[in-house]
DNA sequence: ATGCCGTTTCGTAAACGA
């Protein structure tokens, strides 16, 4: 069972580019994040055509998350919980039964938090202490979970070309790096580092400045595993080829393997 | 570097992203 994540950068403009990479790689679950469509402008027609169920958590201009599914999707989660205020689309779980039992994915986009002297930042900071108390409240039913996403957060130094450029930037202060780690040390496992330790990996390149030309990247998007499901984990890959495509996002897609 | 580029919006400049 494949599961991806990917930040598309707005759906419209990226229709032919998602789908040509569902093609190549066919996940069986495809979680994307910046979908910048509201549920019912979402093009799920040519989505369909692939095979896949889809669930929108969409709003107009800004944000908006999805998970496609070969599998029939269940027990929805529209939102992040913890906060009825909270109107930004940036969360959606679904559930899958497998042949190993049900499966939880949640694909999520965690507010980037720029600039950090800005309410902004106290958002993306109570954003992830939500994140915190849900994820804990997930790992009480000792089931596979899968968290998703673009988390908007460097987790180390090993995951920047230049760590050095974004010591003040919301995405790397200690802050933000704390808490993920809070998050992780609940019993995550990082699905990217179980599979591979070395650095130089990313998952982000900037459109500015020929941040890909010269390999410039962050990695930010990230898939955390509960116990139950690192211990189904066979392998996780960074399609790092598909920002070299025409009409790329600024992201690229992160794929796991799990024995499920 | 308040810069670079790309997407979106009751657009034609501004907001947002990272």
């Amino acid at each position: 069972m494949d599961i991806a994540t990917w930040n598309i950068n707005g759906v419209k403009a990226r229709l032919e580019t998602c789908l040509a990479w569902l093609k190549e790689a066919s996940p069986d679950v495809c979680c994307f994040q910046e979908i910048k469509s509201e549920d019912a402008s979402f093009p799920s027609g040519p989505f369909e055509d692939l095979g896949y169920n889809v669930r929108t958590h969409g709003q107009k201009g800004f944000n908006g998350v999805a998970i496609l599914s070969k599998h029939p999707i269940e027990d929805v989660v529209v939102g992040l919980p913890g906060d009825n205020d909270d109107i930004q689309a940036r969360f959606i779980q679904a559930s899958f039964s497998t042949d190993s039992g049900t499966v939880r994915v949640a694909s999520l986009y965690l507010p980037n938090g720029n600039p950090p002297d800005t309410g902004k930042y106290d958002y993306k900071l109570a954003w992830m202490d939500r994140l915190y108390d849900y994820a804990a409240h997930l790992l009480k039913n000792e089931e596979p979970v899968v968290l998703a996403g673009d988390y908007n957060v460097i987790p180390a130094a090993a995951d920047a070309k230049r760590p050095d450029s974004w010591r003040n930037d919301a995405l790397f202060l200690p802050p933000t790096r704390e808490r993920f780690r809070k998050l992780v040390n609940l019993g995550f496992t990082d699905a990217l580092r179980a599979a591979d330790a070395a650095s130089g990996i990313y998952s982000f390149w900037d459109y500015q400045a020929g941040a890909w030309q010269k390999d410039n990247g962050i990695r930010i998007d990230h898939l955390l595993l509960s116990p139950q499901a690192a211990d189904m984990l066979s392998g996780c890959r960074i399609d790092k080829h598909v920002r070299g495509w025409e009409k790329p996002s600024d992201h690229v897609p992160v794929v796991i393997s799990l024995n499920a």
